[in-house]
DNA sequence: AACCGCATTACAAACGGTTGCATGACGGTG
DNA sequence: CACCGTCATGCAACCGTTTGTAATGCGGTT
């Protein structure tokens, strides 16, 4: 931002001709001269002219930019979601503005305050864990801001989500450690006011019932967060006078901290205990034992988003807001027992 | 970027007072009365009124906003990195920009044309590994827009830069499977246009050089890509007359797939051949057998990076372009013997 | 010669702020 | 009473674009 850019005007100056007309030339008007478009271009191109986006953006009303709220970036799942927007709005003339809440709520606020201050044509929000309240979003709405939830959504409101089917991706995973014998399955996971965690246990709970497993609320731990108190609940799930046979953990990093307890607990997985976790984290292949998880679709998920996102701004009359659900997958691997 | 969205003439109109004094209260100038201001912020308060950047920004010709480019944002050590820029410059009121290059030169330039055009205030910029002319770099500098260059940098550019001590890290690697006995140390690294390809080769040669163990030209292949060709070129070692004891690989994912086939070879790890990687990405702890590796410290990177940034902006007619060198650790694991 | 239509170009008003300078009111001073 | 300084406020220009509308020139008609 230094005087040492050129402006429009500089080109008009050194051109001896209006800046209208250079700022039509630019752009490719059509009632503009076509030698005279041609000498605006090579003297924009000789003098290394850039247009100044802030102008035009403060012009036009829109800045072709749009803000993305992610809890963590370096988390793996979320990377991979940022690379699938961008690679879908990159084409579509788009920049991002990337905040991180690092699961605070204070700190998603202000995130999104600092993005609505930059005037985003629109927000691709995944709520912080600590989110229970959403005037903050609830205000987006009013004011008209295109937005676009995604994994971690809010089901009371009415704007686009992009989900993956948690139900199911739960569903799946309990239902395959039952057909390897087990009976027993605990649940390790988060705090029910995410939606993501209500939908996984209710996977796991419909999986039991489907099978005629009766429920055992002492098998079911909660966690608010995920580095220290997934240790602590694994540890009381192996002080039950009855030791399960399973665990089915929320995601991918409690299940390696469940493996890292029933390794010094010289518990035998899949042998004695079978692990599950969710997301497929990068790690989850590698680690010993593999973790048998569900998939979760990561870049594809930020593909939807962006493009959920793109329908809405070029289209804000007709868009009605709606909800795309996307498919897991169930990668077995060698923390579970095979199918007899 | 609606309509809905309230002005400070908005706020003037409403008051009945000018803009100006608007536009005073609320950055808390000096001479203006204390009830006017307060009066003011309340009515911002009341009608939602968030600053418009844009307009701040055209006006001010300062957009508080920085870009980033990194090869990929899903790995991540670059996600590492990118956590500690945004922490260290959150908190100096800048928002963040980033683009991913995919390594492709093209796409390199594209970025920083388009950060460029939204006039963000400076650059912090990883290079591709395709990147071998420098020109938009250097119209960069001849524009004087701030940048700052990290991880991958370039030697021969007279800009701020935050490395790594390649050399060391390396040094310190090789010279460590020396001490375990090893004495066929193969390397396989990357192409030598990256600098730091080539300061852990130099940190590879001199380690040996040190204790006296010839260089043998066979020993070292290098690899343009981190997919398929480190397998190659560890088939290519393996099929050596004379087997190594020891590989060197540049940095993590290259060990994992050197691993991959040793493990396919049945060729123990380490007691036959001991492997070390780079970079200590959080897999590699994992993995069996979890691999020893030359940690970077990629958070304290991006901070460091971001320092420096920030000092130029602030300062741009005292500060001089630096180099700030950061130290590696050595983390030993179970894919190396033991000192005897 | 006056007029018209057309292509091309220039003018000027926005967009939403910031800021130097002028203005006005007011109490104190000589 | 004229003068002055201070405080608070208003005016207007500016940042770099876009864009509606007016102006200009010109060849062709009548």
């Amino acid at each position: 931002m230094k005087n040492t850019q050129a402006t429009i005007r500089d080109l008009a100056l050194k051109l001896n001709i209006s800046i209208s007309t250079v700022s039509r030339a630019l752009r490719g008007a059509q009632d503009v001269n076509p030698e005279t478009k041609k000498a605006v271009l090579e003297m924009a191109q000789q003098m290394n002219y850039e247009p100044n986006k802030v102008a035009q953006s403060l012009r036009i009303k829109k800045t072709n930019t749009i803000g993305i709220v992610v809890p963590e970036i370096a988390i793996h799942f979320f990377s991979s979601v940022i690379s699938g927007i961008q690679h879908y709005t990159s084409r579509h003339g788009y920049s991002i503005m990337i905040c991180q809440s690092l699961e605070s709520f204070e700190i998603e606020k202000s995130n999104i305050q600092m993005l609505v201050s930059n005037r985003v044509d629109g927000l691709l929000i995944s709520v912080s864990s600590e989110t229970r309240e959403y005037q903050h979003l609830e205000r987006l709405m009013e004011k008209k801001i295109p937005m676009v939830l995604f994994d971690r959504v809010v089901d009371s409101l009415d704007v686009s989500k992009v989900v993956v089917d948690d139900h199911d991706g739960a569903f799946k995973a309990v239902d395959y450690l039952i057909k390897t014998g087990c009976k027993r399955i605990a649940y390790i996971g988060g705090a029910l006011t995410l939606s993501i965690s209500n939908q996984r246990m209710k996977g796991y709970l419909d999986a039991l019932k489907t099978n005629n497993i009766p429920v055992q609320e002492e098998l079911m731990v909660f966690c608010n967060e995920f580095h220290d108190e997934p240790i602590v609940a694994t540890r009381q799930l192996l002080d039950l006078p009855e030791l399960p046979d399973a665990i089915f953990c929320m995601n991918d990093p409690v299940a390696i901290l469940t493996l890292q307890v029933l390794k010094q607990r010289k518990i035998a997985v899949p042998d004695e205990i079978s692990v599950v976790g969710f997301t497929n984290e990068p790690v989850s292949r590698y680690i010993e034992p593999s973790i048998t998880t569900v998939a979760q679709p990561a870049y594809q998920m930020g593909e939807a988003a962006a493009r959920m996102f793109i329908e809405q701004v070029e289209n804000p009359a007709s868009f009605k807001p709606r909800m795309e659900t996307l498919q897991t997958e169930l990668i077995i691997r060698n923390s579970t027992r095979r199918i007899a």
